[in-house]
RNA sequence: GGAGGAGUACCCAAGUGGCUGAAGGGGACGGUUUGCUAAACCGUUAGUGUUCGAUAGGGCAGCGAGGGUUCGAAUCCCUCCUCCUCCGCCA
C-alpha cells in the first residue's frame, strides 16, 4: 500500500506513477474523497464520543443522565458504523493502487521498452541444431510430462531418476551458496498459506484468478516471497536486527489464466515449479544498494553454473503491482533461440511492509516502515531448461556443470545412464 | 475430529458490570548513597494506531480478533484465531 500520508500531501506523484503504469487515475481520486470524507465523519464522532467521556457520571447516573447517554451512545453506535464502511471502502480502494515506481524506471507501455543493463556470457556456437530441453529431457528419460498428465494435468512435470537428483542437486547448490556464501538464513516454510499474508505482498485483492483457493480458506502459494516478507508482520524489529536476510527453497504454484497456448511444453510454465526465493528486510536508506546486492546473488548462481545470461531493467508497464524498481535476470535457451526470463529482483520500498505491517525501531527511537526486497535465487525448473540446453551435445548427451558435479556425482548425463 | 483449560502492558500476574486504561511483582531507565561494583532506598515506565495542531500539546481507539447485550464491558453473550492437556486418527 502506498504511504497514506504520499496519497494525501503529495497526489500528483501518486498520479505520475498511475499514468506511467497505464494505470487507472481515477481510483485515486476516488480514494481522496473518500478519505477526505472519512476524515471529517471520525472527527465528528470522535468529539461524540469525547462529550460521552465527559458526561459519564463515576457511579450509577439518575434516570435522567441515563436517557441523555442512551440518545448520545445511539448516535455514536450508527455513526460509528459509517466511519467503519468508509473506513473499509477507504482501505479497499487503497489495496488496489499499485506502487510508485523509482525514478530511474524505464518509461514504457510494455515489455518491448525494457532495457538490457548487461549481457553476460556467450552464447555457444555448435554445429548441429539444439534440441529443446523437454525434448533432451524425454530422450534421457530423465523428465515425463505424459505421465504427469495422467495424475495431474497439462502443465506440469514429474522428474525421474537423474532428472530428480539433478533437481535436488540445483536446488542445494543454490542454498548452498545463499546460506553460505551470502549469509541467508534458511526456512523451510508452509506452502498452505492465508489470505492475509497474500494481502501483505500485493498477490491479493488485485490477482486473485491467479492463485489457487483451495479448502478452509487457504491458499497455494505463488512464491516464497509470500512467505519469507511475512515472516515479520506485525513486528517491529530492532534496527540492529537489520538487514534480515531469508531464503527458501518451497513449491510455487500458479493458475496460468490467461497465457493459454504459450509455452505449453517444457519446464518453462508450470502450475507448479519450484524456486528458491531471496527476500531482505532492510533499512529504507539502504534498500537500493541492497537490491544489487541481492541482484549479485541471483546472478553468482547463473554465473557458477556457466550459463549465458543477460540483465533487464523492466520499464513502467511491465513492473509489477508491488514492484518500485525490479531487475529481471534471462537466461540463453539455444532451443528458443532466446533470452527467457529465471530470475525477477525486485525493490517495494515500504509497499508490502505497510500492508503486513514490518516496523523497526529507528536510533532516534521513532518506529518506521521498513523496505523489502525479493528476487528469485534462482527458479529451478528453468534452471534446469537451461542446464540441458546449454550442456547438450550433439547425441543429446547433457554434461553437468562444473558447479554441480559434485551434488551430482557425476560428469554426464547419457541415454544409457 | 471429540472433551476440557488458557490468552491482560517488555515479562509474571490481580481483576465477574461504573471508583480499572488497568493492582502487585520482576525487568528496564533515572536518582540518592558509594573510591568502584553490588545491595538498599526514592522516582519514572504501554507500546501502538489514528486524528487535530503540526512546536508544545490535545482528542479518540486500544485487556488475542470481530460482533452483540447494556446508559456503561477486561468483566456477560456469540463467532473466529492461537496456545496447553487428554482421547481418536495419522506422516
Amino acid at each position: 500500500m502506498i504511504n497514506p500520508r504520499i496519497l494525501r500531501d503529495t497526489p500528483e506523484v501518486v498520479e505520475a506513477a498511475l499514468t506511467n503504469r497505464n494505470a487507472d487515475v481515477s481510483l485515486l481520486h476516488q480514494l481522496q474523497d473518500l478519505d477526505a470524507t472519512w476524515r471529517r465523519e471520525n472527527q465528528a464522532l470522535d468529539a461524540l464520543k469525547a462529550e460521552r467521556n465527559q458526561s459519564v457520571p463515576k457511579g450509577a447516573p439518575t434516570p435522567h443522565q441515563r436517557e441523555a447517554l442512551a440518545n448520545l451512545s445511539a448516535t455514536i453506535k450508527t455513526r460509528q458504523q459509517q466511519v467503519n464502511d468508509l473506513d473499509e471502502a477507504r482501505r479497499a480502494l487503497a489495496m488496489q493502487i499499485p506502487n510508485i515506481l523509482t525514478p530511474d524506471v524505464p518509461i514504457g507501455p510494455d515489455d518491448r521498452h525494457n532495457r538490457v543493463i548487461r549481457t553476460v556470457g556467450t552464447p555457444q556456437q555448435r554445429d548441429f541444431p539444439p534440441k529443446s530441453h523437454d525434448e533432451l529431457a524425454t530422450h534421457l528419460g530423465i523428465i515425463d510430462f505424459d505421465r504427469a498428465a495422467k495424475i495431474a494435468g497439462s502443465r506440469f512435470a514429474i522428474f525421474k531418476g537423474l532428472g530428480a537428483r539433478l533437481e535436488r542437486a540445483i536446488a542445494t547448490f543454490m542454498l548452498n551458496t545463499h546460506v553460505n556464501d551470502f549469509g541467508y538464513c534458511e526456512l523451510s516454510p508452509p506452502v498452505l498459506i492465508n489470505t492475509a499474508a497474500l494481502q501483505g505482498t500485493g498477490q491479493l485483492p488485485k490477482f486473485k484468478d491467479d492463485q489457487y483457493h483451495v479448502d478452509n480458506d487457504y491458499w497455494l502459494s505463488p512464491t516464497a516471497e509470500v512467505q519469507l516478507t511475512n515472516f515479520h508482520a506485525n513486528e517491529i524489529l530492532s534496527a540492529a536486527d537489520l538487514p534480515l536476510k531469508y531464503c527458501a527453497f518451497t513449491p510455487c504454484f500458479r493458475k496460468e489464466a490467461g497465457s493459454y497456448g504459450t509455452d505449453m511444453k517444457g519446464l518453462i510454465r508450470l502450475h507448479q515449479f519450484n524456486k528458491v526465493e531471496l527476500v531482505q528486510l532492510v533499512t529504507p536508506e539502504t534498500s537500493n544498494d541492497h537490491l544489487m546486492t541481492l541482484l549479485s546473488h541471483a546472478e553468482t548462481i547463473l554465473q557458477r553454473l556457466e550459463l549465458p545470461y543477460r540483465v533487464v531493467a523492466l520499464c513502467s508497464g511491465d513492473t509489477g503491482f508491488s514492484a518500485a524498481q525490479t531487475f529481471d535476470l534471462e537466461v540463453w535457451l539455444p532451443a528458443q533461440n532466446q533470452y527467457r526470463e529465471i530470475s525477477s529482483c525486485s525493490n517495494f520500498l515500504d509497499f508490502q511492509a505497510i500492508r503486513s505491517k514490518i516496523r523497526y525501531r529507528h536510533a532516534d527511537g521513532s518506529v518506521r516502515y521498513l523496505h523489502t526486497l525479493n528476487g528469485s535465487g534462482l527458479a529451478v525448473g528453468r534452471t534446469m531448461a537451461a542446464i540441458l540446453e546449454n550442456y547438450q551435445d550433439a547425441s543429446g548427451n547433457v554434461y553437468i556443470p562444473n558447479a554441480l558435479q559434485g551434488y551430482m556425482e557425476l560428469e554426464v548425463i547419457t541415454h544409457e545412464s
